[in-house]
DNA sequence: CATGAATGAGTATTCATTCAT
DNA sequence: CATGAATGAATACTCATTCAT
């Protein structure tokens, strides 16, 4: 039966993690207590410990799997389109959106988390790094067709990324407008041409 | 007498939120004992008090003086310069200096420091909203002689200021250029014009 | 199981409560250490604080602890005698034997704990004035049946609490027979007669 | 001169004395800060310690200098009187009125300073067994012209001395007559004659 | 498997005392 | 003599983690 053997398991251990998502965000790190963790999730604080050895580790598996699902959410939309400029706008889109149904994704920004062992620092640069290199990989396309200009890629993919702060507080994801964000990225601040050298 | 005459305190207290600065940020906020703090400012626990009533008060005046001076130092630069390109200009570069000169300012981007109570809360973001006006003042006035398109102030500034970011870790000061992040602000990503409404 | 099933909280509240009272008394408030109460309790010290909120409260718990149920001892001894003359004499016998059994409680008296918040002081002065009104009461029948001369039941009262002291350190409970006490409070130091107003 | 020497010294000994009774009495030893004691005494925190050599010997210099002061007091009315009668008379009346007052000497009974160190505790003793002696001494007087029954003196004076409470908190100074108290210890509280043996 | 009672390491803060001025 | 800035010893309390039931 599904109810059985291991589907038990999985299902507690991502209650536990949903309602770590929910706490840490709330309060932090220091000001969780892996009580009110377990009191969330509706099971004794001992149980926990059955699924994750510290709540350190609990953390940082949170912070993988929020992270992961939502990178992953991003990318699963921004395969779909096949443009560059398409998969800008779909991700810069998704981003606010995905902000816009759970505010608490915000706080994961804003709260530091990175005390967080040397190890879980390696991951989370590596996954900036990927995700980096994939918007880059994109520019380069766009390079390619001569839709955008000569630019740095990787410059280019770290500048789309700060970018997407502008959907976070203290601006708030109701102040702007994916396309207003967008008209600017993609055609600058300037009236003029670029200089040509 | 010593120095001057009177001086021993304010010397003493900023002493002391030297010391804060450097053991906070290397440490963040839980991990930094005061004991530290005082021996590296060479004096007792015990002086510290006397000088800050606790350790959360003491961190948020070392945020205060540390986020006050830089700020200062931006707009004092940005202020001797006239037209709006060349202040973003100097602005970027005074940024990637000071964080050049001062890698542990790094670190209060990156550090929690989440506790901070809600006076502090409310005093950071007044002084975000602050500049994140003058930053839009600069954008109008670009607009205001047609050097910069009709694009929203505000959204023009939260960009800006975003986009300092890739002078901060993970992408590191030395990676990227003053004048290629500033390529990119000005005439956008695309080789075509803005759509014309 | 132990001893009885869901006994195990009381019993450890109580050894607590006992510890408390010793490490209190020979102490006093200030040089108790809470490490020192849950040593002697054979618990670890967060154990006392599943148990009690906070060391003040602690000794609050056991002060009234210690004075409902001496005060409740003396009473139900009292009870048992019908005659106020036999109240009397039984009520200094208890006090002086109760005193004898436990030496420590002396130390009640001695001990400042003044610190004691406004809620505990009210309380105590509460049961100060019951067992005044108790006492006032029982003089009242002994004046009634013209065992007692017409004395003000108040100060009776008070002047019979007061002189339950002389079995108290410096004084000391081996020093005077119950029996002699009686014998002045009765009759007075006077040979003559009271004054015919 | 009579400023230049000796003076200045023993008038800001006695002024610190003051203000230590003042805030000792007040707020007990713990709670009592030396920079209050100062304050209040119009001198810097480290004069304090040039006239004693710590807070403890502060708080013993004081307490023995009302003890005598009172004692010596309550001595010299009772000296002035002949009659074993007269000088109770006179003690009651003088701590009533002493108390009255001042009521802050109330606080010296209720205020513990019991840890002050067994020399004061010894010295304290013989204060008491000294008053003791004193007041027994007159009981015995009183025995000897047969105005007294031949009651044991030294109970008797303990008694006496025990009943002088009634006039402290929290029965209050106002609440019983002088008179009244002598009337119950002189004649008791029976109606009858004390037993023949 | 699940629980939650018990544990004890770890730290900010106070204030009596000192001593340079 | 007088001061008060500086010191640092001393301690209650929290909460992640364990393990007997």
């Amino acid at each position: 039966m599904s109810t059985g053997g291991g589907y038990g398991d999985a299902d507690k251990r991502q209650k536990i993690l949903d309602s770590a998502f929910a706490v840490f965000t709330k309060k932090g790190y220091q000001q969780t207590k892996v009580d009110e963790v377990a009191q969330l999730a509706g099971i004794g604080k001992g149980t926990v410990y059955l699924y994750f050895p510290s709540k350190e580790e609990l953390l940082r598996e949170m912070l993988k799997a929020m992270i992961k699902k939502n990178l992953s959410e991003l990318k699963k939309r921004m395969s779909e389109e096949e443009h560059p400029l398409a998969k800008l706008k779909v991700m810069y889109a998704t981003h606010a959106s995905l902000l816009q149904e759970n505010p608490s994704l915000a706080q994961l920004h804003i709260h530091d988390f990175a005390f967080v062992n040397e190890a879980f620092r390696a991951w989370l640069e590596q996954e900036k790094a990927d995700f980096m290199a994939y918007i880059a990989r994109i520019v380069e396309a766009g390079i390619k067709t001569e839709e955008f200009r000569p630019v740095n890629p990787n410059l280019a993919a770290a500048l789309i990324i700060s970018c997407l702060s502008v959907f976070l507080p203290p601006y708030g994801s109701d102040t702007f407008s994916v396309d207003d964000v967008l008209d600017i990225l993609h055609y600058g601040l300037c009236q003029s041409l670029p200089p040509r050298p």
